[in-house]
DNA sequence: CGACGGGTTTAGATCGATCTAATGAGATCG
DNA sequence: CGATCTCATTAGATCGATCTAAACCCGTCG
């Protein structure tokens, strides 16, 4: 029923050979029938159909992308930057949000496979096998990993420095005279929860301070508020600043403190990480540490475009340096000037 | 070089087409026979080309998701919906984020179609050709409406009752006893704004009230708050109560209103549309209207898939109806004890 | 004993493109 | 004029699956 390039080359009175040339936009063509095969497409409404011309090519251009959890907006702006990365390219994506199963996860990644995807840009759940990564390497498709690098052996990797963020972070309070800084957030489970840890114990040991509390808990707003409970209970001495594992745990802590009748930026100072539209949003503005994640995304969706042309070229590592951004969350004087962000949210 | 159909008949001594039928599990095939061939499969380590497949049967079991903007926390949300009702169905999306552009969106689609998705589930873009949608299908490919209806004639369509919902919206207000109420938001560009002016004008007409000022903003904090200083500037009164587009435009004017000196809740109400995650954590908390934006979604994607199935059944409209969710943002008590969204946001 | 029948299996065409290797048509040249 | 060389075009095989229609096996029955 749909039209075929065997029905351009009857249109057109050429070989499909002759189309098929056509459509790749071939110098071997002569012009004069390149435009009659042109004229033909254009009346008989064809769509290439690049799922067959792919059985042949053997390339798709077309990418996996399994992102853990696509409601954080932190992920969603990366996505939009692979979106648009993959769009100027002219690639696709699918899309697949493993809500941090990894049993939903390795799904995907057979569903992907058996699309015959030309390579996977991965942020891995939570609990991945460590060797995920190099296994579907090594099973011949390209695999970038995105903020969240598997120990499973060498890869591409696009990211950004945890621990100097932290340590940013964290020597910030210090210079503000803060000597009791608090950790609140996830475990060391995956690569950025580890690096951040120790961007934290290194700063405040560097700087001949104690390491405070480390309270662990999903960066969630509810478990940041909790918490916050955990953090002023039964404890000595109380932080006079808390470091948050990012923005979204961060709004939970001042929530948290809100509710203790402690006012952020004035009773404790709150620092988080990722800066998400909402941090310059919240009152108190949150300061924190800028990573860009849409530039993220844009470099990840390059590099592993790359490493599709370039199978065997050496693996690339692209960290991307963070950056500190004061707000008011944490006292003193604003050193930017704030503007809102202006992106969109209509429907 | 990866194995195929054509391996595995020869290692477990069959024919393609045994392999073909034990692929697909037919009954057809002997007992043994499948075991041989399943234990083939397994050794050889095979994957299932599915592209290959659907050139001879045409379906792909893949579909296209277009959205306007992935960034803005509503249509994140209903993403994961989507992408939870096509995981259990087995099926995958291709994302394209058109960030309202419908140029983006032409060439996205044209794209999708040449990878032969099954479907579309389009959520259009600003400015899109009002026949965009029934264009499409005429050509033979479904399409789900999501949450904006072009009007292009009939077709699916998955959505809220905006009308019903912004009525709600503006009847609270009333019950409390404001007698000016503004409105600020999205033009009649769209259906959702459309059908949510209408529904302001209709319940302050209904109650013999005075149609307030309208003041029109693209829906971001930025132009929300903007539209704060157009409200109270060089008008006779202001307004005492401010129904909004939706609730990230509500955050915007309650940052104008705090910028004026005025608090939100006390000095002026305030009514948010969408109930996004961070409707409960700004303070103060913001009443909105909650419409079940990942139901959305999955109701979108299993019409669809419905759609699919049955090119030829009638039309089906799935409006979800909205609810109130009061807070603090308009003053007066709490009617509901609001815990935190247990959202996850970790990297 | 041959026809019949249900249960399995298979050869070969097919889907819509691309690729290879060969062919055809002119132009150029010794 | 025939050989050679471009430049343009094409027949037919091919990718990896499915589908059709026929064949096969084996027990049963008239």
């Amino acid at each position: 029923m749909p039209t075929t390039v065997k029905d351009i080359a009857l249109s057109a009175g050429v070989s499909r050979a002759t189309v098929s040339l056509v459509l790749r936009d071939s110098p071997l063509v002569a012009k004069s029938t390149r435009e009659r095969v042109r004229l033909a497409i254009e009346e008989l409404g064809y769509v290439y159909d690049r799922a067959a011309a792919n059985l042949r090519t053997r390339s798709t251009k077309t990418i996996g992308l399994v992102v853990c959890e696509i409601t954080n907006p932190f992920y969603a702006e990366m996505t939009a930057g692979i979106d648009d990365a993959l769009d100027q390219a002219g690639w696709v994506a699918f899309l697949a949000n493993t809500a941090e199963s990894p049993v939903r996860q390795d799904r995907f990644i057979a569903r992907m496979r058996e699309q015959r995807v030309d390579g996977l840009l991965l942020s891995p759940a939570e609990g991945s096998d460590p060797e995920l990564a190099s296994r579907i390497r090594s099973a011949g498709l390209p695999v970038v990993e995105v903020l969240r690098r598997l120990d499973g052996g060498p890869g591409d990797y696009v990211g950004t420095d945890f621990t100097t963020g932290m340590k940013l972070a964290a020597e910030h309070l210090i210079k503000l005279g803060h000597k009791q800084i608090a950790y609140v957030g996830a475990k060391r489970q995956m690569s950025p929860g580890r690096d951040r840890l120790a961007g934290y114990v290194d700063a405040l040991r560097r700087h001949g301070l104690p390491v405070g509390q480390i309270v662990h808990c999903r960066p969630t707003r509810e478990e940041g508020a909790q918490a916050v409970d955990r953090l002023f209970e039964g404890q000595p001495t109380d932080p006079t600043a808390i470091l948050c594992y990012n923005d979204v745990c961060a709004f939970g802590v001042m929530l948290g403190l809100a509710d203790r009748g402690l006012v952020p930026g004035e009773d404790v100072a709150v620092l988080g990480f990722d800066n998400i539209a909402e941090a310059g949003l919240y009152r108190p503005t949150l300061s924190t540490i800028e990573i860009g994640a849409r530039r993220i995304g844009e470099e990840a969706a390059r590099l592993l475009l790359r490493r599709i042309a370039a199978p065997k070229a050496s693996f690339e590592s692209i960290v991307l340096p963070p950056r500190l951004i004061v707000r008011t969350s944490c006292g003193g004087q604003t050193t930017e000037g704030e503007a809102l962000p202006p992106q969109s949210a209509g429907h």
